[in-house]
DNA sequence: TTATTATCGATTATCGATAATACAAAATAA
DNA sequence: TTATTTTGTATTATCGATAATCGATAATAA
């Protein structure tokens, strides 16, 4: 119950507005009226509030009480103050793992990056988002703890969002290159390089697309 | 609109449920039924399922997919995790408000302590609980960061979890002093000390009163 | 004019009922 | 017996309609 099901309306509702709002279709400011999103899914109320409230929650739409629900704002503030806190659990996140990572973990991170090339010669935006996600995810997965791991689920729509705006403004061809270099970096055993190398790596990814 | 107003009916839900299940009345593992509730409060299902949401995202309950809620456990793992992220991020705020403190924000922190004093005295856990939250939370607001104050808001009501049990098997006698002193750190403007001494007391609220 | 109050339209918040789902237990077949 | 299918029950997920709320605008009074 209230868990947002892969098959549910409400689901499905969530996945098809966050994607409108990362590929720009529905812009910063965009109202979203509860009805007239339930009227062109064809549903009810209730699935579509779930669905915005989720957004909400996100930080990817504004709802003021007993108004409507607009498209967030996305600022170089904002951007920047997610990178600092992305900074400090991912970088707290990755010396946790590394030490246990195992050679099926490096091969799995290795297929991911894969895939992610993959996804951006096909210009597949949405599925390049999603698949770095997955990749910094493995880690706040594996570090070990749990909050850290909340933490980094309640501002990866964000992460997202950010990258989605600023990989329509730049080119993505070096983004997986970025990641094989990251891979090296663990492999390496330095934990403190491989720390700095992904710090540099988030930075240049929040701030260097502004 | 899906901001969970004060006075909503919706509102009125989750605070009564959050206080029960701080003070102990929905105990780990009591089931949270959408249609008992609404009985309840004499409601219907609507505002109940957007209470029992927020408690969800909170991690005070637990949702499983087309089967009930219940209220979560609280384990000394948890806790830890939730002190190690709560440790970086109150550090950082500390850091970024001390600099920008003014006679006036002292002063409306020694108010705030002797709230909590009266609150205190008087046994009443749950104001203790509150006015603990808004003495933290006012470095988070402060700080300038606005995803770190959003990490904070997603994590207080954790940690109003985990203090108001421990306060149940301990003694909030030296609550009062212990911010007192915390003040004094500030005042002495020596930032990398008041860290320090935000981390120690922040240290003995998780750890400490397991 | 200016301030205050009343009305209106748009939108959410809430309602009560129905449909869908998952789990457990009972029935059936091998 | 054991595995599979069916049925039943508890509970959520969804529905369509009504009530409450907000902001803006119009009407009124000073």
């Amino acid at each position: 119950m209230m868990c947002i099901l892969p098959h549910s309306i409400s689901a499905q509702v969530y996945s098809t507005l966050k994607r409108e709002i990362l590929e720009g279709i529905l812009p910063p400011g965009e109202r979203l009226i509860v009805m007239d999103i339930a009227g062109r899914f064809q549903i009810s109320q209730a699935p579509v509030r779930e669905a915005l409230e989720r957004l909400k929650q996100e930080g990817l739409i504004i709802g003021k009480a007993n108004k409507g629900s607009v498209v967030a704002n996305v600022t170089a503030k904002e951007i920047h103050d997610v990178y600092i806190l992305r900074g400090m659990l991912e970088v707290f996140a990755v010396r946790k793992t590394m030490p246990l990572l195992t050679e099926g973990d490096l091969l799995y991170l290795e297929d991911v990056v894969c895939r992610m090339g993959e996804a951006i010669e096909r210009n597949d935006l949405m599925k390049t988002v999603e698949i770095d996600t997955e990749f910094h995810g493995f880690f706040y997965k594996n570090c070990g703890n749990h909050a850290i791991l909340k933490a980094w689920e309640h501002m990866s729509a964000k992460v997202m969002w950010f990258m989605a705006i600023s990989n329509k403004r730049h080119s993505t061809d070096k983004l997986a290159e970025g990641h094989m270099a990251l891979i090296q970096s663990l492999r390496s055993g330095n934990v403190g390089k491989a720390e700095k190398h992904f710090l540099e790596h988030i930075k240049h990814a929040h701030i260097g697309f502004i």
